[in-house]
DNA sequence: CAGGATCCAACATGATACTG
DNA sequence: CAGTATCATGTTGGATCCTG
């Protein structure tokens, strides 16, 4: 999500007259693709070298792992450790910043239990009413 | 994000033997793109039309605007309501469960007051420090 | 071991034109 | 007004091979 607004061309319009949405620039840090389950690892399990994330990632790659792990760097969330050995080894360890989410995480797990059902229930209702599907 | 798991192939690993982050499906819910500034102006605002949504979100297009709402509809955290008329008009309003969802919203505006300044230190920090840029 | 470098496919999104 | 249809493009992420 980009939560900068500008861009003119038919079909868009020029300047949101609102506030922009508050929640936005925490999304665009905290909620990519595998964010969130690089983050919720580190905070449960602690510090952990590159490989040994992606092994309990399951399905990521070396190449997607690595982008991911530089934007949390770059974000403060957590922190990287280089050992010059051979075979080298770097540590990723989450910082006082990323365990500052950790409340927000424990939200979002409470909600999901209380209302995910609703939500499938809601998604199969609607598949059976004959609407258009999103893509 | 995708919460699913499986694939095999050079360069990913077969399984997570850990427990998958219980956050994902809430994010594959709610943190896609548009999302959180859609509900956030039905909460807000309350209930609203097509291009009123469209001319107070800014620089989406119909196209992406039309898709969107279809999916929060399907997972049943908003109404769509078509009044058969010349023109025609049609509202859309929040759910209860969609209003659910304010108090995460609430914690996320909370620690994005508190510490996305600390996130935009480190990034300066970081963006002076030689390290690689990520992607 | 921990990535880097390429190439490529899938998907998301934009522009534009059209319609019930 | 509230979309749909189509085409074009940009961005992501995967596959694959390579290396300090």
């Amino acid at each position: 999500m980009t939560s900068a607004r500008a861009a003119t061309a038919t079909g868009t319009i020029r300047q949101q007259p609102y506030d922009p949405c508050p929640v936005s620039p925490l999304v665009d840090v905290v909620f990519s693709r595998w964010t969130t389950p690089i983050l919720w690892l580190l905070q449960h399990q602690g510090p952990m070298r590159f490989n040994e994330l992606r092994e309990r990632l399951g399905t990521i790659t070396a190449k997607t792992l690595t982008e991911r792990l530089r934007q949390l760097e770059r974000d403060g969330l957590l922190i990287r450790t280089h050992h010059p050995q051979v075979p080298p080894r770097v540590d990723y360890e989450i910082t006082d910043l990323g365990l500052s989410l950790s409340p927000i995480f424990r939200l979002m797990v409470e909600w999901s239990d209380d209302n995910m059902p609703l939500v499938r229930r809601a998604q199969r209702q609607y598949d059976d009413s004959g609407r258009p599907r999103p893509s």
